[in-house]
RNA sequence: GGCGCCAUAGCCAAGCGGUAAGGCAGAGGUCUGCAAAACCUUCAUCCCCGGUUCGAUUCCGGGUGGCGCCUCCA
């Protein structure tokens, strides 16, 4: 498989540090609120990634943290007048609940930064023993960007640019602009800790490096997250990381696009958001699933409420397909025309995976998979031989589930009443009365349910 | 100022050297009591100008127009 390293800035092929197996971190929320739409990105980008290494074999270790420590977390503690932890528990229930609805395979590992204060700790000590990190009077420890020879290589920037612009807040004590904060002397009304340097609370760069290495090694396969994190946060996890270790920190580095509202990036700060949360109100987030990934992830996307019904009528679609192959009526025996689907099939599923190798281009891997939904809806359109229409299921079950789709049960448990309708209609039908079947088709409709007359009979369909 | 991304039909979106996948919407048709669903047909020469090449949407140069990072942010 290829994946675009933002370190090279071209295609690699992956290969793992131990053959089979893949370690990946993707940087997760910070749990100050319910996410939004552009926070749902990497989310599930990576879960689809997740997901079709495992399909290929790989055994995944996939971690994705919380951040339930920071500046953010603080503030928004204190406007809600409740403490940081319990601000944090409540945000982590309500993120697991919308990343479920989304398709999202809950992790290998989600470390809570409050819960590994201890390694971070020990990752501080080191650098302040190696140097590359210093103490100041007021118990803050900076790390000591100069000190660090790659300084800059991911994101390609050069120290010397960078220092014009830095900016440096009043009260700091940095020794050059570009330093930052490993460790935050305590602050009045602030949760804090004990450490070496007196009480106080990490920063933000140092927690993912020390959850990440004390879960997955000091060198893992692959580190995700959206482009914004690009500059300064994974580029400041590298330096503190490599510094600490001598070591590689992670071999690929992965960023998912933005999601914009208008062409302008969608972030909490500009207040031009969606949450999930929301969305949810009016869309199966199945829908939402559906729409990130007809997109490459690195590709920048517009999010509005008609891409998002244009996802759903496509997601319909194979919803429909599902139907109609796990309904299919069966031949006695098998004729020539099953043993050429069946060997078609092989080439659907060759496409899908040579679209998924390369890059994880989910859009091209969905364009293989409506291809197989006509072929199927076709081939099913006539009695066929059981074989073939169990490897059709099966591949056509298989491939979405490796993108997460169609995991939603939505047409399982009608009521009886609308059963019991839909039997008077087909009675009213039989009798040619259909001035009645299609009133009770109508009512049918502003229940919420449609009716399709098919070949094994009429069938009701629950409408989104 | 430094670093970087993007420009394909009404909408979304693949392709990235040999004359454009797929989806949504639309039009016509088959099927159907009528519908729905499904199937068939139909709907683009790829922002502009140069260059390289037998051949460019695809490579190179220059424009134009969007956007991002450099400050918390997925």
């Amino acid at each position: 498989m290829q994946i675009y390293n933002t370190m090279t800035r071209k295609k690699e092929e992956l290969v793992p540090i131990v053959p089979g197996q893949i370690s990946m971190y993707a940087c997760g929320p910070t749990v100050y609120n319910y996410f939004h739409i552009g926070n749902a990105r990497p989310f599930i980008v990576f879960d689809t990634l997740r997901r079709y290494l495992e399909y290929r074999g790989y055994q995944v270790r996939f971690v994705q943290n919380f951040t339930d420590i920071d500046d953010k977390m603080i503030r928004r503690a204190n406007e809600e007048d409740t403490t940081v932890k319990e601000l944090g528990e409540r945000f982590i229930k309500e993120y697991y609940q919308d990343a479920d609805a989304l398709g999202v395979v809950r992790a290998t590992a989600n470390p809570r930064a409050t819960e590994h204060i201890q390694e971070i700790i020990d990752l501080v000590s080191t650098l302040v023993e190696k140097e590359h990190a210093y103490v100041t009077p007021g118990g803050d420890v900076y790390f000591s960007v100069r000190s660090f020879d790659g300084y800059g290589k991911l994101s390609g920037q050069n120290i010397d640019d960078l220092e014009n612009g830095a900016r440096v807040d009043p009260g700091e004590d940095k020794r050059d602009p570009l330093d930052f904060a490993l460790w935050k002397a305590e602050k009045p009304g602030e949760p804090s800790w004990d450490s070496p340097w007196g009480k106080g609370r990490p920063g933000w760069h140092i927690e993912c490096s020390a959850m990440s290495m004390s879960i997955l090694g000091q060198t893992f396969d692959i580190h995700a997250g959206g482009q914004d994190l690009v500059f300064p946060h994974h580029e400041n996890e590298i330096a503190q990381s490599e510094a600490a270790t001598g070591k590689p920190f992670a071999h690929y580095w992965m960023h998912n696009g933005y999601i914009n509202i208008d062409n302008q990036k969608m972030s909490k700060s500009a207040g031009n958001f969606f949450t999930v949360r929301d969305i949810a109100k009016e869309f199966d987030l199945e829908a939402v699933r559906m729409f990130m990934l007809s997109v490459q992830y690195r590709n920048p996307v517009n999010f509005s409420r008609e891409l998002i019904q244009q996802a759903e009528s496509g997601l319909e679609r194979l919803r429909t397909a599902r139907g109609r192959i796990k309904d299919a009526p069966i031949a006695r025996g098998d004729s020539d025309e099953d043993e050429a689907f069946l060997a078609s099939l092989n080439d659907f599923k060759t496409r899908f995976c040579n679209a998924m190798d390369d890059d994880l281009n989910t859009a091209d891997a969905l364009g293989v998979l409506f291809e197989l939904a006509r072929a199927a809806n076709t081939f099913v359109s006539q009695p066929r031989g059981q074989a073939a229409v169990d490897a059709t299921r099966a591949l056509f079950d298989e491939l979405t589930g490796v993108l997460g789709l169609l995991c939603h049960k939505k047409e399982e448990a009608f009521p009886q009443k609308a059963i019991d309708m839909l039997g008077e209609r087909q009675k009213a039908r039989k009798t040619k009365n259909f001035k009645r079947a299609d009133e009770l088709r109508d009512t049918l409709k502003d229940m919420g349910y449609a009716v399709e007359d098919t070949a094994n009979g009429p069938k009701l369909k629950k409408l989104s």
